[in-house]
DNA sequence: GGCGTGATTGTTGCC
DNA sequence: GGCAACAATCACGCC
């Protein structure tokens, strides 16, 4: 049973929920809903000019670039989200992967070899990616309080102006 | 020179 | 429940 597959939604309360171990996960989402309104607002169309409901190819979908200008546009200070465990293991493997195929490069291939990888691994091996990715994710959810915290009390209004003049 | 693309999975919130 | 967005990475292509 141990090894059973590995659970997406579960991984919250996954291996070491040293995070959301410290707070009601309640307080979490609230935070982070809030957040959400911000990026519903771009998803609504304040930035990408279009409501992305239907669905689409991912090579119709805006670019990963362009999002992140975008966003980094509105709100530098605006914690990133932090990322998911198999993130972290992209970055172990593309070393490894790199070692051994040198020749490879491109970022679609290790993708693709990855995420094949990532399926055939086992729920223990994973749980070490789950972990730091649960622990980043405590960190994210603290800034974002602080950051939603700012945004409330105004004090971020200035400085987020002010970084539309920046660029 | 600089920017966009592609490929992957996990997470999360809204409808 | 389903969908959409976004997180990192970087060689390569295009303008």
């Amino acid at each position: 049973m141990a090894k059973g597959p590995p659970k997406p939604k579960n991984s919250r309360s996954s291996p070491s929920s040293s995070a959301s171990a410290h707070e009601p996960n309640t307080k979490l989402v609230l935070k982070i809903k809030s957040n959400e309104n911000l990026r519903r607002s771009v998803r609504q169309g304040g930035v990408t000019g279009q409501r992305k409901k239907e669905y689409r190819p991912k090579s119709a979908m805006i670019s990963k670039a362009k999002q992140k200008k975008i966003h980094k546009k509105f709100d530098k200070k605006k914690p990133k989200k932090p990322p998911t465990a198999f993130f972290y293991f992209l970055e172990d493997f593309r070393k490894e992967f790199q070692e051994q195929n040198p020749d490879i490069k491109s970022m679609r291939d290790i993708g693709k070899a990855c995420g094949e990888k990532w399926k055939t691994m086992t729920y223990e091996e994973k749980v070490q990616y789950y972990d730091i990715a649960t622990e980043k994710r405590a960190e994210f959810d603290k800034a974002m309080a602080e950051y939603i915290k700012r945004q409330e009390s105004g004090e971020d209004q200035e400085s987020e102006e002010d970084s539309e003049f920046d660029e």
